[in-house]
DNA sequence: GTCTATACGTGGATAGAC
DNA sequence: GTCTATCCACGTATAGAC
């Protein structure tokens, strides 16, 4: 019986960080007060500080934190370069329909990141981006894909298949496999060479 | 000689939306004060309100012109579908390549809208999409596209089309002529019917 | 039309009791 | 670890002189 009462070690912590996501995501960064954070929390503003020096280390870490997630979720790059496009599209849909509030911070936020944090985030985003422009450079070397600038495919693909997070609802008239199957058609069918 | 020292009527309007515009795409909105956009134009804060009602007021004004300025200049749906897709590829590409500051807010600051505000612009927000999907259902009809959805085509091609904003630079390695040929090849590849 | 001055709320962050 | 209390800077918007 010698727990402390009111300690929540472990707990308050990420439940500071679930607080900050969800309210960052609703709100904008800016607009949101530690005292708002706190308030969803269920404790007092000062407490906060117990749990993050500030709060641009709370939206660093949530973008951080997202970025590694994704970068350690990323299917390796195996098998033939067409399957492999597949794969990642399908992934990075799924992924990212599954963390709207996440994704939402990581893209709209990146101006309210100190200089420092803002290197480090576009340093991960990057590394990112470069999983599937190997793919692409695979096809183009195997003569499947038939694209002229892997760079720029890499960015349009990128941004055509997170936009799904600005509408795809789970209530919505189509499920994800759908929108999935419709996405990997489209891909395909835009960077295959012809025959 | 009646003119009155220090009256810009007609000249200070402006420039106050132009400074608005101007640091609101750089700093996002919640982050910038009245007083940063008085100081930009060169008065005092007080000044600012000769010229809208509230802050509000700046932001909306400077979406709702950009999507007027937008409905007014896209092309008109004539010709064939395929020529129309091409024309509206790099309509969309030009458009928003020279407009990053009104581009960026329109995306970035939707949730710093009134709720009225809100529903009016995405209500001209949406009568765009709907002259994209507009040439899709042509080409659909004709059979020269082969299309599963043109709703989620139309949002997978403007996401894609807006994208391009995030990266291009004057300074960059392509031409903006080389990157509207790059998607308009693409766009046409993902969607025309086979044969 | 612009200024100065100001009302009044809220922001991030800290100090010190418990 | 959390609380209350507080510091002080800054926010929007307005009032009234010029």
């Amino acid at each position: 019986m010698a727990r402390t009462a009111g300690s929540h070690s472990g707990i308050t912590g990420p439940r500071v960080r679930a607080a900050a996501l969800r309210l960052f995501a609703k709100g904008g960064y800016a607009a949101v007060s530690m005292r708002a954070i706190a308030a969803e929390v269920g404790v007092q503003a000062g407490a906060l500080y117990n749990y993050t020096p500030d709060k641009q280390s709370l939206l660093f870490d949530l973008m951080r934190n997202h970025l590694e997630e994704l970068l350690a979720a990323v299917p390796q790059t195996t098998g033939d370069p067409l399957t492999q496009l597949e794969r990642f599209v399908a992934f990075h849909i799924r992924f990212h329909a599954d963390r709207p509030e996440e994704v939402f911070i990581a893209y709209m936020e990146l101006r309210n990141l100190s200089p420092e944090n803002f290197a480090a985030v576009e340093r991960l985003r990057r590394t990112y981006e470069d999983k599937l422009e190997t793919i692409l450079k695979a096809g183009v070397s195997t003569g499947v894909f038939a694209v002229t600038d892997t760079k720029i495919l890499t960015l349009a693909l990128i941004a055509m298949l997170t936009g799904v997070n600005t509408w795809f609802r789970d209530s919505g008239r189509l499920s994800l496999d759908e929108i999935v199957d419709q996405y990997r058609d489209m891909v395909c069918k835009a960077v295959k060479a012809p025959g």
